[in-house]
DNA sequence: CGATGTACGACCGAAATGGTCTTGCTTCCC
DNA sequence: GGGAAGCAAGACCATTTCGGTCGTACATCG
C-alpha cells in the first residue's frame, strides 16, 4: 500500500550510521574535522549493500545539503548538520522524490480527472498528516534504540467524528 | 514518497459513488434489494476511467467481501455494509496487497539484511502509525464533504521527545 | 605522481503498474 | 427457451519505475 523505496531505506541506514560514528568521535574528543567521516564503501561493507549504488545515495543526499562530502584520501560523508536536527522526512523526499499520495500528480499541473474526482482532498490531508509524522522523526530517533516510543504512534492517535 | 496505486485511487472513488448512491436510494425509500446497486461500467463512465479495469477492481473488492455482486441484466455492485464500517485501509490493502512501509517485506520471511539493519524497528511504529490513520478514515468520510476535517490531522500529533 | 575517494551520467535487466482482450458463467425478461 | 445485460477470471501486453552496474572525470592527500 505504500512503500518506502530500497534507496531510500537504505539511505536511512546509511545515516543513522553516521550518526551513530559522529556520536562516537565526538566521545573520544577526536579531531573535530574528521568527525566521523566514512567513505561510501565502508558503509556498504556494513550493512552489505552495493557499494556503487550507496555511493549514488550518498551524492543525492550530498546534493540535497543533508551530508557534506570530502573528496580525496581519506574522504567520505559526514552528516552536515546534528543528527536531532535532520527529519526522516526530508530525506525520504530526496531520495524519492516530491511524490504525493495520490497518484494524481501530472506533469501538466492539474489532474486528468479534475472536477469529477472529489477523492482528492480527504486524501491531501491524510498526506499532511503522514508527512509531518515523518517530519517528527529525526536521524537521532533512528540512533538511539529508544525502547519507549511515543504512545501516540500506536494508535487512536486521530479521532474523526462525523 | 509514498504513492497510492491508481487502482486503489480508482476503488475509493468507485466506493465513495457506491456509498452515494446507497444513501440516495435509501432516502427514497427504494427496494432494499436494489439498494444502490450499480453496474461497473457505470461507475466508469461517471469517472471517465477505463471500464474494464474498474471491473477488476471492483471484483477484487467483492472478494475481499467490501462489495457484494449480484450478475445478470440490472445487476451490478453494491457496498457490503454501511459506508461508514468500511475503512480506507480495508480498500486499500484489498486492492494493493499487504505491503509494508520496509522494503524488506521478502518471500522468504525475514529480510535480507536481518541482523545488520536497526532500522526496521522505528519504522516499523511509523507503519503502524500510519495504518491507524487510515483506519480511522471510512467511506461515509469521503463521501461527504467534512470540511472541518479532524484537528488532529493537521499538524503535531505526534511528538517524539527524546 | 599515484592512491584513494567523490561526482555524475549512461546504461541495463527485472519487476511492478496500468490497461486490454477473450472466454465463460449468471440472471433477468420477454 | 433465448437473448441481452452483467459479473468472473484469466492471459496478455505496454510502459514505467526500481535496483543495480559501469565508466569516466575530478579532487585531495601524501
Ligand atoms: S485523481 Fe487527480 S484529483 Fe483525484
Ligand atoms: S531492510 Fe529488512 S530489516 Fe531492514
Amino acid at each position: 500500500m505504500l512503500r518506502l523505496t530500497k534507496k531510500a531505506d537504505y539511505g536511512l541506514m546509511a545515516l543513522k550510521y553516521l550518526a551513530e560514528q559522529a556520536d562516537l568521535a565526538e566521545k573520544a574528543g577526536a579531531d573535530l574535522h574528521l568527525t566521523g567521516a566514512r567513505s561510501a564503501k565502508d558503509i556498504a561493507e556494513a550493512y552489505h549493500i552495493p557499494p556503487q549504488l550507496l555511493a549514488k545515495i550518498l551524492q543525492t543526499l550530498a546534493r540535497a545539503g543533508i551530508l557534506v562530502s570530502h573528496a580525496g584520501t581519506n574522504g567520505g560523508y559526514a552528516l552536515a548538520r546534528p543528527a536531532a536536527t535532520i527529519s526522516t522526512f526530508e530525506v525520504i523526499r530526496a531520495i524519492d522524490g516530491p511524490l504525493f499520495i495520490t497518484s494524481c500528480i501530472t506533469i501538466h499541473g492539474a489532474c486528468d480527472l479534475a472536477g469529477h474526482c472529489t477523492i482528492k482532498e480527504p486524501l491531501r490531508k491524510v498526506n499532511d498528516s503522514i508527512t509531518s509524522l515523518l517530519s517528527g522523526i529525526s536521524i537521532a530517533d533512528l540512533a538511539e534504540p529508544v525502547d519507549h516510543l511515543p504512545a501516540a504512534m500506536a494508535g487512536g492517535l486521530v479521532s474523526i467524528e462525523r
